[in-house]
DNA sequence: CGAAATTAGTTGCAAGTGAAACCAATTGTA
DNA sequence: TACAATTGGTTTCACTTGCAACTAATTTCG
């Protein structure tokens, strides 16, 4: 039986997110003290303005435990503030705080750069990899919403 | 600052290989009651019929520590042996045992109908993923070897 | 030859994660 | 209105993983 994980796509993306959460964790990492979960949640109010945590939940389709852990921890940290949304009492909106929307300020420059030092790399090929990416998500029946 | 966490591309690739995985993972680790380290340590040896722990690292890019669990416990369930090289006796060569090769030769088939079900929705652009995934690798510095 | 350096692999430990159980608040309904 | 069902979020527990320290065997070089 002839079988090459080399060329075995799960392999493959695994390998290839792998190496670049490596890269992206050693620039917010280090300097800001926050872990990919904390990142995530960050990005999602930075573009959102408020959310719950359930919608953070459903969009990077990360555990909700996960995400719990990560929104407590940047309360503590005073990057992100919460408070029972008047419509239904059992939402906790979120939201950045001065500080938070500072933070996100100065870490999303410095995350695109390198993202964008990668996909220098890539030249022209981007828009065909861009378009990979997307077929792979609807393969998967991942939406680019949720 | 204006910034797509869903656009992202370090995420993006996070969410399809942690989707992949978990669908591979329902296969295999249900069937056979091995995790995913295993899972490479038996495809690596299932291609190279013999190999050491060292380059199993290598060519997968997973922890030495990691691969060492693995091997471990491959060995205890009878799927892989291991002897001393006679070249350098410091390295210690593994190859599947016959169980180890028959598992393997049932194992295999499974996974790659589980990525064909995939490949199959990607349709004329397979092609043109594969691709894709070969010039972020190179952009990675992900040799196809190691 | 023999001590130091090198290399392969293992293991103790600490940190992170997901599943499941749990708590809190609200909503639906008899 | 009370009580079941639902929903959002938290926490406990077991497991996995990576790092770093370690062991074992070998090679290098004075």
């Amino acid at each position: 039986m002839q079988f090459d994980l080399l060329q075995f796509l799960p392999f493959r993306l695994n390998r290839l997110a792998a190496e670049m959460s490596k890269r992206l964790h050693e620039i917010y990492g280090e300097r800001y003290g926050i872990d990919i979960p904390e990142w995530r949640v960050l990005a999602t109010l930075g573009a959102r303005d408020h959310a719950t945590a359930q919608e953070i939940v459903l969009s990077t389709r990360t555990h909700k435990s996960t995400i719990s852990r990560a929104v407590s921890r940047l309360i503590d940290m005073g990057w992100v503030e919460r408070a029972r949304a008047e419509s239904d009492r059992r939402n906790l909106e979120l939201q950045l705080t001065t500080t938070g929307r500072k933070m996100h300020d100065e870490i999303v420059p410095l995350v695109l750069l390198a993202e964008q030092q990668i996909i220098s790399r890539l030249g022209s090929n981007l828009a065909n990899v861009q378009q990979s990416l997307a077929q792979l998500e609807s393969a998967l029946d991942i939406g680019q919403s949720g």
